[in-house]
DNA sequence: GTCTATACCCGGATAGAC
DNA sequence: GTCTATCCGGGTATAGAC
C-alpha cells in the first residue's frame, strides 16, 4: 500500500499555507526552504520535522490547488455548462498563476497527493461532456494550452482571448 | 532598433548543436555552462567568448526549433490540411521532447530570436484555417496542450491520445 | 580563443545539541 | 520542535594571463 498523503499537523498546515503565500507572491524560485524559513520565522532545518523533503510541501501545495478548482467546477459546471467551466478554469489561473504552473507542470507527483484530489478536479468536465472521455481530454488540453499561453505571454499582444476562449468551447460544445 | 540575433560564427554554430545535442540527450538541468563546456572540450569561460549569456545560447536554439517546425508544417499543411498539421506538431513534440519544452515553456525571449521564425511557424495553421486568427489561435492552445500534457505524463495510462487528437482536430475543423 | 583562478550566489539536506 | 554548524552540490559570470 503507497503511503501517500497522510493528514497534516497544524503547524504542518501552516507551512503550507505560508508556502502557498510565498509562491504566489514571490514565484517558484522563491519557494525554497531557507526563504519558506525565514516567513515562518524559523530557520530552515526546523521544516524537516514536519515535511520529509521539498517535494511533499509542493504536493501539499498542488492538492490544495486541485480541491480549490474542483470546488469552482463543482459550483460553475451545473449552472453554466461547458462555458461556465472554461471561465472558471481561466479565473483560476490567472488568480494564481504561480500555484496553476505549479499544478500543471512536469510530473505530477502522484503518490504524495491527497487521495482522489485530481480525479474529483478533472469528473465536471468529464460529466458535462456526458462521460466521453475522449472529447474532455481534449477539452481540458484545449483549456490548459489557453491558460498556460496566456500566463506565459504567448499570444501576441492584441489578441483577443476571450473570443480564442468562446471559439474553442463553441468546437466542443457542438463536437 | 533592437538588435537581434545577428549571424553566428562557425564556432558560435559548433556550440549551438553541441547544446542542442546535450539538451535533448540529457535534459534542460543537464544545460549548464559547465556541462556544455565539457562536451566541448573546453572549460566554461571560454563560451563566453561567443556568446554574452546563457539566454543567447537558449534564445539559438528555440529559433532552430521553429526553423524546424516550420518546415514540417509548410510540408504538412498542404497535403494534409489541419489534420497533417496536428500530426506533424505530436511527431516534432514527441520526437524532441526537451526541445519543444524550451521552445515553449515560460516567457519568449523575442529580441533574442532570428527575426521572423515565430511568425514563419504560426502561419501554416493561420492559412489552413483561412486566416482566422482566433479560430487558430484556439486551436493551437489545444495543440500545444495535447502534447504538453502527453510529456509530462499527464494523461491516464490507458487514454487513446490519438484519438483525443482527432477530436480535437475535427472540432476545429468544422467549428 | 583558450586557459586558470576565482568571486559570488544559490540550493537541499543532515548531525547533534538543547 | 527548534537551534547552530556544516556538508556537498550546483550555477552564472568575470579578470587577466597566454
Amino acid at each position: 500500500m503507497a503511503s501517500s498523503a497522510p493528514e497534516l499537523s497544524r503547524r504542518a498546515r501552516e507551512i503550507v499555507d505560508t508556502a502557498r503565500a510565498l509562491l504566489e507572491d514571490e514565484g517558484p524560485d522563491a519557494l525554497s526552504m531557507r526563504r519558506l524559513a525565514e516567513r515562518l520565522g524559523i530557520r530552515a532545518p526546523s521544516i524537516y520535522k514536519h515535511f520529509a523533503d521539498k517535494r511533499e510541501i509542493e504536493a501539499a501545495l498542488i492538492s490544495v490547488g486541485f480541491e480549490e478548482i474542483a470546488e469552482a467546477f463543482e459550483g460553475a459546471g451545473r449552472r453554466g455548462g461547458l462555458l461556465g467551466l472554461g471561465r472558471a478554469y481561466r479565473r483560476f489561473a490567472l488568480e494564481h498563476p504561480h500555484l496553476y504552473r505549479l499544478m500543471t507542470s512536469g510530473p505530477l507527483p502522484r503518490e504524495l497527493l491527497t487521495p482522489g484530489v485530481e480525479d474529483r478536479a478533472a469528473l465536471p468536465l468529464l460529466d458535462t461532456l456526458e462521460g466521453d472521455a475522449d472529447r474532455a481530454r481534449a477539452a481540458w488540453a484545449f483549456a490548459h494550452g489557453m491558460a498556460i499561453l496566456e500566463l506565459d505571454g504567448r499570444f501576441p499582444p492584441g489578441a483577443d482571448l476571450a473570443e480564442a476562449w468562446r471559439r474553442g468551447i463553441a468546437a466542443f460544445a457542438d463536437g
